[in-house]
DNA sequence: AATGAGAATGAGAGCGCTTCCATAAGCGCT
DNA sequence: AGCGCTTATGGAAGCGCTCTCATTCTCATT
């Protein structure tokens, strides 16, 4: 197998310098169409490619971008976020020519933050997205902004977004649309099921939930939280605990899909029927709102655009570093949407509840 | 911020040649204690890390792997199964120090052929994941062989099987053991959903079915064929047509088990109660099985473990570059389990049929 | 004490590119 | 024609490491 050309060969058969290829292949501003053309043809019938490794070198920066994931050792990751996030994520980065390499960490372990900021020292990549619960960890930010490296967040929390660029939905806004929406339908006692602590975003949209019934009047009284940790199995945990209560609740709200799935396994083993007896929601609008019967009504998270934005913030101050602009922290809110599908229906309530002031 | 220490910034500080330093940093046989004792204090009193990219261009491998999904513009992918895989990916690529860039096709584009030849010339890798349907293709595994690039598959057909290194399950025995047992279980009128058809595995695990029947002395005729594509969609569409039929089956067979699960909403939308009217099965055991109501009788497989053992052999592979030895075409099968869960149960069958023989 | 095999070390030549700096070319003016 | 200015080009110095090759050191053997 014949050697790769370098660009010492395409230089010499294009007839100009080496420096003047690399002006060429860079597009930097001072290039003649003369010489633009040569070498272009030069490069074509030579087949040449760049050599990346070399370029680095020489450039300082990878072009390659790392993607912090939290996966526990056995347990399954919440496969569709995370899917559906690096999707998004891939497909920026293949756009501008860079590669993105996937990390996962388990964030129970305390030495997940050391692992993180040895990527960001490894000099194997030029940026980080980080996803929940990482994007929430203050003191990991202030380390990542410390050092100066080039950093995203991805769904965090309202103080992590203070401090640096994210991107993500308005999770207590959603969850109070979410609260709205349950209490224009009637319902009056709810369940709910929360995500991890650390997961800020998970928690406001307890929340945003929780400001929907004090806006409309109602107190806390009538609303029962549980923790559950995202995963299907905590959700039939969780609800078997809300549910077999005697005045149990009529609405049953969970902070992701697959929580919201495990409740509704959990209804099904006790006979309830949903929505008639009881309705869940779910959040995220991953697929399994979709595959579960009846369907989850649930919020609708544009999750490869949240990845596929997070990349481009992230290249474009990548790029910035060497200017002289300092990075600005500004939170990319995009929308979300609730979807109404078949796990939520109206209850028949008493008039004068139903002429409560409901704010929107 | 001072700049990064250098090798020969440990050199100094450790009294040492460089070449010694790079010695010890990558464990060559001929170190002296004494100088691997000092190069190592060196390193650790000046914090030093070796800039991944310089030594990537003085030894011309980079370190990472790349691995291929397949994923088009806007369907959803078949995300557990990719997440499984590429989850034991990561973890094995992390073990060895390794990274992974995980890149998605459109197996519908001729492109990706191209796409994937460029990924293996571009120099950012040093070798290739090669998941369904890309495993299947043999132009593809040829050119990349003729390039002498290292690359392994995952859940490739047997024919795929024979050109290279390979990790997978039996999907034809794993086929014909659902038949079995669904015989056993006295089901005598079968669906079968198909995944893609340019998908071996899936095709060998109807053709184990297949073989089943076979064994058993059932002619083809009790079995009912349907097209589908992995996705839940395809699985609803595709069981609308089976189970509308007067002589509808009584077991009806999935691909894998996004599908299954289609094949379960429609059997809720029909009024069909699952098992006592209708068993489904479904493939892969990933977490979809689990989350539907009733959960599914599916076939578990490793993904993880498929995951790690393609990179691990990739990176035995890669690394056996220098030796002269040849690549073997060496197959490695993992073993797959058939779960039982709610969504199949006996049918009562005349004792006549029950006689038949059945072999495994 | 001389010899030689083998282990440890150092010097230095790249790896293929980017980029700084100096030079040359182009061009509108006086 | 001559001047200064901008723009294009070439030469060459690294980027930080690996790895070959030549050299020195160690030590058992004669």
């Amino acid at each position: 197998m014949d050697k790769k050309p370098t660009i010492d060969d395409v230089a010499k058969m294009a007839g100009v310098a080496r420096a003047t290829v690399s002006r060429v292949l860079n597009s930097s501003p001072n290039t003649s169409k003369r010489a633009r053309e040569r070498v272009i043809q030069a490069v074509s019938a030579l087949n040449y490619q760049v050599n990346q490794q070399a370029r680095q070198l020489a450039s300082g920066a990878s072009r390659i971008l790392a993607l912090v994931f939290a996966a526990d050792a056995e347990a399954e990751p919440n496969s569709y976020y995370h899917s559906a996030v690096e999707l998004g994520a891939i497909r920026a980065c293949n756009e501008q020519g860079y590669g993105l390499v996937t990390h996962t960490l388990d964030p129970a372990k305390q030495s997940y933050r050391s692992s993180i900021l040895a990527l960001a020292d490894d000099g194997r990549s030029d940026g980080l997205v980080l996803t929940p619960p990482f994007c929430d960890d203050h003191e990991l930010i202030q380390a990542l902004q410390s050092k100066g490296f080039p950093f995203v967040l991805v769904s965090a929390g309202p103080d992590a977004r203070h401090l640096s660029c994210s991107v993500g939905i308005d999770d207590r806004q959603a969850g109070l649309e979410l609260g709205v929406y349950l209490l224009l339908q009637g319902h009056r006692r709810f369940g709910f099921i929360t995500g991890p602590l650390d997961h800020k975003s998970a928690a406001l949209r307890l929340e945003g939930f929780l400001e929907a019934l004090d806006n409309a009047g109602h107190s806390d009284q009538i609303i029962e939280v549980a923790d559950g940790n995202f995963t299907f199995k905590s959700g039939i945990d969780q609800a078997e605990g809300l549910l077999s209560r005697n005045d149990r609740p009529t609405a049953l709200v969970c902070a992701n899909d697959d929580m919201a799935a495990g409740a509704l396994f959990t209804a099904h083993r006790l006979g309830l029927i949903v929505p008639a007896d009881l309705s869940i929601t779910g959040f995220d609008d991953t697929p399994v709102s979709q595959i579960v019967w009846p369907p989850l009504t649930t919020i609708h998270q544009p999750l490869r655009l949240i990845g596929s934005k997070a990349v481009e913030l992230l290249i474009a101050d990548v790029m910035r570093e060497n200017g002289s602009t300092t990075r600005v922290a500004e939170a990319h809110l995009v929308s979300f949407q609730l979807v109404e599908r078949g796990s939520t229906s109206k209850i028949s309530v008493p008039p004068s509840l139903e002429a409560l002031p409901i704010s929107g």
